[in-house]
DNA sequence: GGGTTGACCAATG
DNA sequence: TCATTGGCCAACC
């Protein structure tokens, strides 16, 4: 049963284990955790997210939120993120699915 | 109980 | 590539 909580601690621990150099997605989260929707996700990075790297959680497409903007920019310099000229993310290399670490199968 | 909002997403033109 | 639209779900007024 998942209290909000519980949830919300799901969420954090995900961030939490992206590798340096590589990013997630709203989306991507949610379907891990498998409750609520991306929102929900971006709500509580909103308001939990500061002590996680929340740089390396950008938008499905690439893109990034207004809230990172320049001090994310440093981040991806420092960790070597692939980005693409138009200052996204490349997403098909820097891609990192929880899925795929965290609950293989 | 209902309308608005939000660190979103996918489809469409 | 960008803008619009509908869907999503909890929080807030």
């Amino acid at each position: 049963m998942r209290h909000p909580e519980d949830w919300l601690e799901d969420v954090l621990g995900l961030v939490e284990h992206v590798p340096a150099g590589h990013v997630t997605t709203y989306g991507a989260i949610a379907a891990a955790v498998g409750r609520y929707g991306p929102r929900r996700v971006g709500a509580v990075m909103a308001e939990h997210g500061a002590g996680v790297p929340w740089w390396r959680v950008v938008r499905a497409d690439g893109s990034l939120p207004p809230s990172h903007d320049h001090r994310a920019d440093e981040q991806y310099r420092r960790e070597h993120t692939p980005r693409r000229a138009n200052g996204r993310i490349d997403m098909p290399r820097a891609f990192w699915d929880p899925l795929d670490a965290g609950a293989p199968r």
